[in-house]
Parts: structure tokens; C-alpha cells; sequence
DNA sequence: TTTAGTGCAAAAGTTTTGCATGGTC
DNA sequence: GACCATGCAAAACTTTTGCACTAAA
């Protein structure tokens, strides 16, 4: 219990750093994200906690998600056409690769593309305000039972 | 007359090029695309076509930017958390700046990533299928405005 | 004749919203 | 009391699908 209180404590100390209330609900949908090593749409999640006995309403999940991506907690994926996955992601910049067969996602630490960006941006008279690299492939698994 | 029906030729043969048949209802959508210089919903470019006086049915646009798109011939470009935006883009690999505020696209030729890529998604034993960079900001003309 | 494309309407799915309620500072 | 978060159900939208029909190879 110790070990996931302390976690609990680490969650809400980010959403108060983001400037979020951390309300009970928005814990309850940070830590099932917390436990998802991939990725995860809000109905997922919305899932994953009534099965597990929590009493929460798909438009809370919604509403959590939409806030705590906007407050910058939580990266929004647009994965297929139709629907956000969402993912709790260390602090630090960031890209992801992702196997497009079974979601596995791994975060790429650094970025080659920093110095090219502000290059072509300047010349185009673009002020950046971010971007994002999306590589996707098949992880090992998945090419196995290609 | 002439040019719209060389421009249309030329479509017609990416149409080819690609291996999708190229019928008269592919051809609207392709060329409804070809004059919008940055990207359009599925929804706006049936819009579009129907104020035009055309008659085509939404579902149509629908399968034709699907079918395009997974042929490679048309761009989709995950934009909010629930449209897909379309656009025609070069053939050569490129990537997208964004206004954030009027969807303006520059499309930026040239790669800063590759050999990154392929480094480290060697090390996670990854087979690398694509990537896409999207660098999000503001144009000269939405700088202003703030 | 057989296949691929299309229109239309219905269906499926995701996400948002209105409104009343409950909790917290 | 003021404000924010929530539940629930309805609504709004985007996209897909079933089916009948048409055009083309």
C-alpha cells in the first residue's frame, strides 16, 4: 500500500505543478494510465476502471483527459482516424515509436530535428511553438508472426 | 479548358501510378484537393464539390480519400482529436509546418531524422515502416494578430 | 457477365454538452 | 455562498456499412 500511495502522491504533485486540481477522479484516470506501458483511449480507460469496481462516468474520463492534456500531464496520440490515445509520458522532450500492429510504445529521449526546425521555420517566417516526430514500425514480436 | 484537363491528366496518372482506377468521382475529390493549398476534412471537400453543383455522395468522398490514401496518393493528416484532414501533397518525403491557428501548410522537403531513426530503432529491434514530423506554430500573418 | 464504383439511408462509434447534484474552500 | 467537479442522458458529429443500382471491362 505504501509503494502505491507514494505513487498516488507522485501523480498529484504533477497535476498541482500543472496547475490542475487533483481531484480524486482525475487520480483514478492518471493511475490507470499510469499502469499502461502503451497507450490508451479514453473509452479503454473508462473501461478499465468500472470493471475494476470504480464508480466514474465515461464524460469524467473524457473531461479528465481533455484537461490534463491540454495542462500538458498527458500526451494525446491521434492514432488511427478516429480515435485520441493517451499516454502518461516522462517530462522530459520527447518522441515515440510505435508499432503499428499492436501499439507497443517506446519514447526516443533526444531529437535530431531541433536546429533543422528553427532553421526552416525562421525562413519561412513561422515563430515554433512545438513539434512532434512519430515513427512508426513493427516492434520484434510482431515481425516474428509477420 | 486546356490547362484544367492537362492538370486533370495528370492526376489521372498519379491515379494510375498508384494502381486505383481512376473514375470520374476519384478525379473530383483529387482535384477539389489539388486547389486547396493547405489540407480539408472529408466533410468540407463534399461540401465543396456539392456548392460546385456536383452531384456526389458523402460516402463516396469518404471511400475515394480512404482509398487514396492508403495508396499513397493523398496525405492524411490527424488534426484534432477527431478529424482526419486530407491534403495532396509532393511526391518526395517532406514534412509538414503548421499554423496552429489558420491551418496553413509549408510543406518542408528534406529530412533532419533519418539516420536517427534507423539508430535507434535498431537498438529497440524495430523494423521502421514510415515517420512523420509535424512542426506546429504560428504564420507571419497570425504572429500579427496576437 | 462479372467486377468495381456509387447513392442513399441507416447504423455505429466517439466525443461533447446541458443540467441538476454534491463537495470543497 | 461561490466555485469546481461529476453523473447521467441526450445530442452532435464523424465515419462506416448494407443494399440496390449502375457503369465499365
Amino acid at each position: 500500500v505504501t509503494r502505491s500511495a507514494q505513487k498516488q502522491e507522485a501523480l498529484a504533485e504533477r497535476l498541482d505543478q500543472a496547475g490542475v486540481t487533483a481531484s480524486a477522479n482525475r487520480l483514478l484516470v492518471l493511475e490507470e494510465l499510469a499502469r499502461e506501458p502503451d497507450d490508451a483511449t479514453a473509452q479503454e480507460l473508462h473501461k478499465r476502471l468500472v470493471d475494476r469496481g470504480e464508480a466514474i462516468g465515461l464524460a469524467t474520463v473524457y473531461r479528465a483527459l481533455g484537461t490534463m492534456s491540454e495542462a500538458g500531464v498527458v500526451d494525446a496520440l491521434p492514432h488511427g482516424a478516429n480515435e485520441t490515445c493517451y499516454r502518461l509520458c516522462s517530462d522530459k522532450h520527447h518522441h515515440h515509436l510505435v508499432c503499428e500492429r499492436c501499439h507497443r510504445v517506446i519514447e526516443l529521449h533526444g531529437c535530431p530535428a531541433e536546429d533543422w526546425i528553427s532553421r526552416r521555420a525562421r525562413k519561412e517566417g513561422f515563430t515554433v511553438t512545438g513539434h512532434r516526430l512519430e515513427v512508426t514500425g513493427l516492434c520484434p514480436a510482431c515481425r516474428e508472426r509477420e
